[in-house]
RNA sequence: GGAAGUUUAGCUCAGCUGGGAGAGCAUCUGCCUUACAAGCAGGAGGUCAUAGGUUCGAGCCCUAUAACUUCCACCA
């Protein structure tokens, strides 16, 4: 082995022995299952640190559950992406003076599939180098041609069922990526506008209405002004003709409840076109529909002198047109939100259009119940909240999309205008049997697709035996932005086509932010390149850099000197490892259960043992943060700071029983620590398993203990290790470098075996040149510690002076005299020992006699100075 | 407008069903001890956001307050 952790050396060998072998690959059988669908990566770019989070999770899951002897499904896979992937595309065209159009809808596709292939490994390596488990063999793609047929299926299940309807609706539209948009697409920003106060004029010359607006571009849309029918200013009014500014035209003034009469002038212009509510109350009053804004998001030839222009860059112009025609009453600064393309970020359109809809009350209900009643569980359970409260306030999902990339809507329509959905392409109309027949030109929301992930993926609509035994799956793990995206979508759908929730765990983390607590973005530069981390680190690196500390549904602050500090500390698992495996290169092996330990072992193998099973728990509860973290602190304060250092005297001492029972010891529990500790840093562990004697072909498949298998684990070795850490005290306090060495000696009240079985582990650890029990008090000038029953003098010669000794041991009086205080006023408290739990009453009973015992024996020392 | 989360050492965060405040990094002191100087040993550093309450006992439970973050929502 090299002197220190180079993981370049080996990750990339190790991924492709694993592979080589087959060993994510798994198929039913008769085994408990445990399977996940990995979230469907977009084929759109790189994997960015969002990525790797939510793969290491899973793969630390997956390579648990697999040792544990189950059998363990992940399923990997891509997402089409397709309203990103259509914009790329098109930027494309348009550099080499095409477009769409130009090409045509057949050679567009075909670009895009050009695409798919060419980037769909570029994403897959990257998760390959960050060390997932995923059967690869089952890579599943959106577009692939079982996932297509299990779209049509759905699809044509819900149209047959009327759960899909083509409706007139006010939708998010996008004028920039020219498609309706989903309201979780659609994102809110604050906005400094204004608030411009419009004189409408009334016909008959009887005076006017002022309305406010944030938005006078729409103006040529209105097609009524609204007032509340309580508001007694517009008594008598109601139902007059006003003149729409600009325009010329009549529109009426007519009462609604929407308008509030505390807000504004109590009146508002209605422009049903360009705004769900006024859409809304254009039903009610049966109002014109009046588009003012075209496809483009410019305005329509209703505009006049403004036609053609950009609804946004207009409104100065119209803003001036108005003051010249003295409409403008008033300007004023005004705050608010306005819907954006969370994809390119420009101002979206509600816009009225024609768009398929899937009716989501009946479908959501079950989807709440499953949640309620427990079958579904979210881990932390706060989610719950954001996933009811998005589904018991359901819209319908409009799942059409004006773009080209994706699944067509399968619903054709023959000449006669007969209108049906079809599985398969269809020959013919099944009612007059017209063989010309058009499809739908839109394509479904991504999400119609991904909704399916959990059974498509394992073969649906086919009766597979994938789908019989590995659904439904057991746990999801993503992300809190994306709950009510999909997560909400999967459960709904799993539980109508496969009459069973998806998943029974949802595990929800949190984002990886910049070190400053800001999300990472392109745009700000500040993001950390998972790849990037890897190369400098190592992917075992990045992967515990992530997970160590992290909290389950929490962000996460993320710097490169997390990788860091990571790869330092798996560094120093890897020198532990090499010390272990060159000392125990001539070991015979031996059952360990056979073995008589000395306290020191037992100490450790108990240690050990509480280890695995908090790591067992916490792995359970997804708790994985903790579960490193308790990995770590075992490896570095009880393994190396003691154990090994623990382990020279035998190692190099001269009993050769010894010799060979320690290193028994250290193969055992370095053997353990590498399985439990493998699913988070799976090269590291499996290159020094590789290295251990004996050992299986590989880690993977080792199986994950419960715990240790070794009876008799009590032990006292804690008053060795009190011992040691007194004698460094003391020596820190004098002042005595390490490189100094002193004689120890012990006194000790009664016999005490533990300690002389350790006499040369004192001197070692504690920097001693010898470690001498004695019986009478040493000739020597010593500083003495008193350990229990156990006293301790260090003839420190010169070092010791009686000033610095009474100092000390007055110090330590003080605090025994507090610690006095502290007991016999708890005890005194008749609350206390009536409603405190016994043993605690004891403990502090026992405590208080210990002190007492120990400052009398101070105050003694402090005499004899 | 509704909802959730966060607030603990200089920094990043742990802290279980209430029972003497923890880790890592940074910092200070001493050490190249043949696994590791990417290291070892020792130290300093906290009114657990604020104010009340419940309790024998509160970082933890309850109520208010403040600051920050996020999600949801059609108010001109």
């Amino acid at each position: 082995m090299d002197k220190n952790y180079t993981p370049e050396l080996f990750e990339s060998e190790i991924y492709k022995k694993w592979l080589d072998k087959n060993y994510f690959r798994t198929d039913p059988d008769n085994r408990e299952h445990y399977s996940i669908v990995m979230p469907p990566l977009n084929v759109t770019g790189k994997a960015h640190i969002g990525h790797a989070l939510d793969n290491t999770i899973q793969d630390i899951l997956i390579r648990t559950k697999r040792m544990q002897g189950l059998n363990t499904l992940w399923v990997p896979g891509t997402d089409h992406a397709a309203i990103a992937t259509e914009q790329v595309l098109v930027k494309d065209l348009k550099r080499n003076g095409l477009s769409k159009e130009t090409i045509g809808r057949e050679e567009f596709l075909k670009r895009g599939w050009e695409w798919y292939g060419k980037y769909t490994h570029v994403i897959c390596d990257q998760l390959k180098k960050l060390g997932v488990s995923c059967d690869w063999s089952r890579l599943a793609f959106t577009m692939d041609e079982n996932l297509n047929r299990a779209v049509r299926h759905v699809f044509c299940q819900y149209y047959n069922e009327g759960l899909i309807y083509k409706g007139k609706r006010v939708v998010n539209y996008c004028p920039s990526c020219k498609t309706t948009i989903s309201d979780n697409e659609n994102v809110h920003i604050d906005q400094n506008t204004y608030l411009w106060y419009i004189r409408y004029p009334f016909a008959d010359g009887s005076g006017e209405v002022t309305v406010a607006t944030t938005r006078p571009e729409t103006l040529f849309g209105d097609t009524a002004v609204a007032v509340n029918p309580n508001d007694e200013r517009f008594k008598g009014q109601v139902g007059k003709d006003l003149i729409l500014p600009l325009v010329n035209k009549k529109i009426k003034l007519i009462a609604d409840d929407y308008c509030e009469m505390g807000f504004g002038t109590g009146a508002v212009k209605i422009t049903p076109a360009h705004d769900p509510n006024d859409y809304e109350v254009g039903l009610r009053h049966n109002l014109e529909v009046v588009n003012c804004i075209d496809d483009d998001g410019k305005l329509t030839s209703i505009a006049g002198q403004f036609a053609g222009m950009d609804r946004i860059e207009a409104r100065p112009l119209i803003e001036k047109a108005l003051i010249e025609g003295g409409y403008l009453v008033k300007k004023e600064r005004y705050k608010n939100q306005v819907g954006t393309c969370e994809r390119c970020g420009c101002f979206t359109e509600p816009r009225i259009s024609t768009q398929w809809f899937v009716k989501m009350k009946d479908l959501a209900r079950p989807a709440i119940e499953a949640v309620k009643k427990g079958t579904l569980k979210f881990h932390p359970k706060r989610y719950e909240k954001t996933y009811l409260n998005w589904l018991e306030n359901i819209q319908d999902w409009c799942i059409s999309r004006q773009i080209w990339l994706g699944h067509r809507i399968p619903v054709f329509t023959c000449s006669h205008g007969h209108t049906f959905a079809s599985e398969e392409f269809p020959e013919k109309c099944p009612v007059c049997n017209d063989t010309n027949l058009q499809q739908d030109n839109d394509v479904l929301d991504t999400w119609f697709s991904s909704a399916l992930w959990p059974f498509s993926t394992l073969g649906y609509p086919n009766k597979t035996k994938d789908l019989e035994y590995y659904y439904p799956t057991s746990t999801l793990v993503t992300g809190y932005d994306i709950i009510t995206f999909w997560v909400s979508k999967m459960v709904f759908s799993g539980l109508k086509f496969m009459g069973e929730v998806p998943f029974k765990d949802v595990v929800i983390h949190g984002l990886v932010r910049d070190i400053h607590g800001i999300k990472m973005s392109k745009h700000l530069g500040n993001g950390v390149d998972p790849i990037d981390m890897i190369e400098k680190y190592g992917a075992d690196a990045l992967r515990l850099s992530l997970i160590n500390g992290m909290s389950m549904g929490t962000d996460i602050k993320y710097g490169e000197e997390k990788a860091k500090d990571a790869k330092i500390f798996i560094n120093k698992l890897y020198n532990a490892s090499k010390f272990v495996l060159q000392n125990i290169q001539d070991i015979k092996i031996e059952d360990i259960n056979k073995l008589k330990f000395q306290e020191k072992d037992k100490w450790i193998l108990s240690e050990l043992d509480k280890l695995i099973k908090s790591v067992n728990k916490n792995v359970e509860k997804f708790a994985l943060g903790v579960a490193t973290s308790n990995l770590i602190e075992f490896t570095v304060s009880k393994f190396c700071d003691w154990y090994i250092e623990l382990s020279k005297v035998d190692l190099y001492g001269s009993d050769l029983e010894k010799k060979s029972k320690t290193q028994n010891v250290l193969k055992y529990v370095l053997e353990n620590l590498l399985i439990i500790f493998h699913p988070f840093i799976p090269f590291v562990t499996e290159y020094i398993y590789q290295e251990l004697p004996n050992n299986q072909n590989t880690i993977m498949y080792c199986s994950y203990p419960k715990k240790v298998e070794v009876k008799g684990l009590k032990n006292n070795f804690n008053q060795i290790i009190n011992i040691i850490k007194a004698i460094r005290n003391a020596r820190a306090e004098f002042n005595v470098p390490d490189n100094r060495r002193t004689l120890i000696y012990l006194k000790q009240e009664d016999e005490n075996k533990v300690l002389k079985e350790n006499l040369q582990e004192i001197a070692k650890l504690a920097y001693g040149t010898e470690c001498k029990i004695i019986t009478d008090e040493p000739k020597e000038k010593c500083t003495s510690i008193i350990c229990g029953d156990i006293k301790v003098y260090l003839p420190m010669g010169q070092l010791v002076d009686n000033e610095k000794e009474k100092e000390r041991i007055t110090k330590e009086i003080e605090r025994l005299n507090f610690e006095i205080a502290r007991s016999t006023k708890m005890l005194s408290n008749q609350g206390f020992i009536a409603k405190a739990p016994k043993e605690l009453v004891e403990n502090e009973k026992e405590k208080l006699e210990n002190n007492k015992s120990l400052l009398e024996k101070m105050q003694k020392e402090l005499k004899n100075l």
